[in-house]
DNA sequence: CTGTTAGCGCCTTCAT
DNA sequence: ATGAAGGCGCTAACAG
């Protein structure tokens, strides 16, 4: 077993093998404009004779850029996260960036700001936090200096860009379609505090139902598990009145679906149900679940033009941008009996 | 706006703020054993004061070595591979790595080579490939010369390290569940071609019919998504005498039950349901769904001491990991008429 | 258009 | 226990 030792190729190698200098290897790989064709086709030659690929350590050390980009992020194991940070990798690799991620399983704002520095050290150029909690959100304050950033669904803080989706407005669109449908009012299951999205939803269920001169009942408190739906869904079979249900995601709609089959309570007969999110699931509920969509994908497209901009351009003013969700009506809601 | 350009402070800044030399810095930074404490005390002092950060790029010029490590993966949107990269990552940040991921939307041979060449290029240590195919196993064959490297489910290959379920298990756990129940015999509705699961599932699933003496029907064609499990639920609706159908993950499992309640087929009364993943939501199915449970924590966690393993004590013999997966009885199965 | 000369910030080796 | 010298592989200036 005697290993020919053979080296990693390096620049050097190339220039002797396509015999010309380092740094005319260098300018082939940058795509500098002054080099011949010819011998632009010669060191790709030998290139790809050798194999060589270029060192991108040696390289950050001189140009000051990874190439990297940080993403932190809260359970990368719920569809929206993990839909964004899908989003996000496309993008960045289209850029030609690449991505390191942190998920982090507790959410104050120490851990957040721990993932940052974490991925500060090993020299990200950027980071975009997905984490939509008020606790999480107060970590961007702290950044390291002239760390180019971006948060997904942020707070209003002006120091830092952000990208979300309009929350309100996706609860307004679900409580409007509800409202038209004939229901007197709708009931709300909240997703848990601390949510910017729970914030927004709550928000723009409430405005609907008061801009239409309807009782606004107390929201019931989730954690966006089936099983905080299915306990809210439990509590509304057993009162008066209630015909209508908007639950901050569908996972909670699947819970609230479920209680209310077991009570035998029949949707949308009896009650109307809409959900939030649009997971893929979602479609093939019993009955199929009426629900906002939002195009995470999107989001974290736009999170990377944004801090690619940042990143490229310099850090001009901090941007917010907003994207409308979309309203998707399926086969759990019905006009009022 | 006369910002005072402060650059970041580097090794020795600090050295010369402790009143040491850099290497002493370096020392203390890597934890040698040679350095007096009061010394260590000042340096660290120092490093706090100026906020130093070491440049991870010039580290891994010299040590050749990123401690990062690269994973691949078709889908990070599904359930199985989002928890396993979970897994991953937190594995692999408690033992000082960092992760950057790819994540493919096709994946022929091609893309998965491409995937572990961008990532080589960054100088990532190892990787993971998370990509259940033949075809994206088949990719590992060509890694770059002495990349470390395991796949999750992948082949039986010789070349590779290898952490997977037992998804035969899994599935014989299913049938058998459903054979003791008194079903005469199980449907299977497979996943789509070329996915090594789906031909372990279908393999676990014939076996235990083949073990029991029962007829094997031909399994249905599916492709995970809930819409090809509908429309297999509406075939097995339509058909005499099936009483029992395995789904070969949830999503499909909740195509089928949506058909079946469709159709009027009541679950579990007239056919019984098993699915294979345990999502979050398959408890909250209408009926809960039984299923079998894999532990994708587990497999990232076994991916990353796999890893390490190659990566710091050497290339040693290639090993193979497999998780036993559980099966969890809910209430969409049920005693035959 | 191409080559030469200097580092980037750190770790390794050898001195002290 | 600490310091000095050298170089990792690359890009950025400046020559020619």
């Amino acid at each position: 077993m005697t290993t020919p030792k053979r080296r990693v190729p390096v620049m050097a190698d190339v220039a002797r093998e396509a015999g010309v200098s380092h740094q005319t290897v260098s300018r082939v790989l940058n795509d500098h404009p002054n080099v011949r064709p010819d011998t632009r086709a010669r060191v790709e030659a030998a290139i790809s004779r050798l194999g060589y690929r270029r060192n991108l350590a040696a390289r950050a050390l001189v140009t000051k850029r990874s190439r990297t980009l940080g993403v932190v992020s809260f359970d990368t194991t719920l569809y929206g996260p993990a839909s964004t940070i899908y989003g996000i990798e496309q993008a960045a690799r289209t850029a030609g960036y690449f991505v390191s991620i942190v998920s982090l399983k507790s959410i104050d704002t120490a851990s957040v700001g721990d993932a940052i520095d974490y991925l500060a050290e090993q020299g990200v150029d950027g980071v975009v936090v997905v984490a939509p909690q008020r606790s999480a959100g107060r970590a961007l304050e702290n950044l390291p200096a002239g760390m180019p950033a971006v948060a997904v669904e942020g707070t209003h803080s002006t120091d830092v860009s952000v990208v979300c989706i309009d929350q309100a407005e996706g609860a307004r669109l679900a409580t409007r379609h509800l409202l038209e449908l004939g229901h007197e009012t709708v009931w709300h299951v909240a997703g848990p505090q601390d949510w910017l999205e729970t914030e927004g939803r709550i928000e723009g269920w409430r405005s609907a139902l008061e801009e239409a001169g309807r009782p606004v009942p107390e929201p019931l408190a989730g954690d966006w598990s089936p099983r905080a739906g299915d306990e809210a869904g439990k509590s509304l079979a057993g009162m008066d009145g209630v015909t209508a249900v908007f639950a901050a995601n569908d996972q909670m709609a699947l819970g609230v679906l479920r209680a209310l089959s077991e009570k035998g309570v029949r949707v949308p007969e009896q009650m109307s149900v809409v959900g939030f999110d649009d997971i893929p699931e979602s479609e093939f509920f019993s009955p199929p679940l009426t629900t906002v969509r939002q195009d995470f994908d999107v989001v974290g497209r736009h999170c990377i033009e944004v801090l690619l901009r940042q990143i490229e351009a310099g850090p001009a003013a901090f941007e917010r941008l907003v994207v409308r969700p979309s309203f998707v009506v399926r086969a759990s809601t019905a006009p009022v009996r």
